[in-house]
DNA sequence: CATATTATTTATCAAATGATAAATAACGGT
DNA sequence: ACCGTTATTTATCATTTGATAAATAATATG
């Protein structure tokens, strides 16, 4: 049975003049063609996380309570959907301040990266992002090769520039960086990935607050790290 | 031992006396029948690794060259299967003396974390166990559930109570187990499953010894724990 | 109101997929 | 060497499932 749609939902989109009073079975009418792709996309989102990518097209039509062919008409295949699936969380949910918020030196460098690992694990640790992502890292290794080299790229490396830079170590172009040094770092990330497996593949909630862990983790990186890093520069 | 047989294939058991050269295409003939079922396990817990449960049986029936209906001789249903896998990896590695091996207040506690996690970590950084429990855990919450519970009774609550005794703090049943305390057994934990996700998931080879790994993680945790401890008794 | 447009549904296909029943053939016992 | 047992295959079923084409009906426009 249909459950009688609610008022949170698309409900009320498009209901422009008469106020047309639709029988109650029923979905929604004509609605704009981007508001309905939005509507599926973000349904998409959330079904997918909840079944994995070999979740039926069916189910998820009877979700947004449309027929199943409508959803064709939006999006040629399944893997089409699955796509904008990818786009809309790992790369809609990137913030592109990050990059400059690691870096910014006017801030002290603990507080800069406590700052983005609240930001980018409040991003990350959803029931959505941590689903989808271990979903499609079983899939296939393409996807997340291309996020794990960004994230490399646009976080760990520059997180180890600007640790050296703060305990006058060579730069990175005079001293490649260290096994070591990332392997910290790796740990780090870890550590606040795992929160999201716990509470969303796992099923178990947290006892303590995220922040909070957040902070005790950079704490502790840091402290650490200083045993690893590479001598100083005699200049 | 199921594994006895065989240094790569079945080609060559059950070749009794008359040594038959069947055709080659072809796959053995009448194998006994608990043989058959090993071997078909043991592809199985490869095959469903490798490809999710979601794998047709056909497709590791062609693995296995034999056809598919074979399958059902041997299993009643695909499910069975999978319960089979389960079976064989999340119960068959683990290892009856991890329990003494981690209270044997014999050995100095350092050392038989080490010892422990290094053993642990032999089991369950495979491919198969690494992915298999991450593919369980998406598909049902119940599997992992019983299974982190049994952890959490047989290594974290027993490292805690060793813990505390090392450093002569009051006993669990006189102070119940921290958040903290837990917290961070979860961490050393993450951090060591964290790295088979890096590997057989994420696909990305690590670059530094595991055993060297253990090693410092258990020296950061240790380390690290003397600071959330309860205070000590004052008996 | 009449008509064109098109969002949505209905009907349906073809391949895939778990499972079953009957036919076949390899092996052991006598 | 024969024969019964049974491991294995062949043939097939019933659903499921991604996808397509045609029919329907809601909306806009003149």
């Amino acid at each position: 049975m249909l459950k009688a749609f609610t008022p949170t939902e698309e409900s009320f989109v498009k209901q422009s003049a008469k106020a047309r009073p639709r029988s109650a079975t029923r979905g929604p009418p004509r609605l704009d063609p981007s508001q309905r792709e939005a509507i599926i996309t973000r349904e998409a989102v959330a079904f997918f996380a909840e079944h994995g990518f070999e979740g039926q097209t069916r189910e998820l039509a009877k979700r947004l309570r449309i027929t199943q062919p409508l959803l064709y008409r939006y999006f040629p295949t399944k893997e089409a959907l699955i796509e904008r699936v990818y786009q809309e969380v790992f790369v809609g949910r990137w913030k592109a301040s990050w990059g400059k918020l690691i870096t910014d030196r006017a801030e002290p460098l603990k507080s800069r990266l406590t700052q983005f690992y609240r930001e980018y694990a409040e991003a990350i640790l959803t029931y959505e992002w941590i689903r989808l992502f271990m979903f499609a890292a079983l899939k296939d290794l393409g996807l997340n090769a291309r996020y794990l080299k960004m994230l490399r790229e646009r976080v760990f490396e520059k997180v180890i520039v600007e640790i050296r830079a703060e305990y006058a170590r060579p730069p990175i172009a005079q001293l490649p960086i260290t096994v070591l040094e990332i392997e910290m770092v790796w740990g780090l990330h870890a550590a606040i990935f795992y929160l999201g497996v716990r509470q969303f593949i796992y099923g178990m909630p947290l006892e303590a607050d995220v922040n909070s862990i957040i902070d005790a983790k950079v704490t502790t990186f840091l402290s650490g790290i200083r045993c690893i890093l590479p001598a100083k520069s005699r200049v």
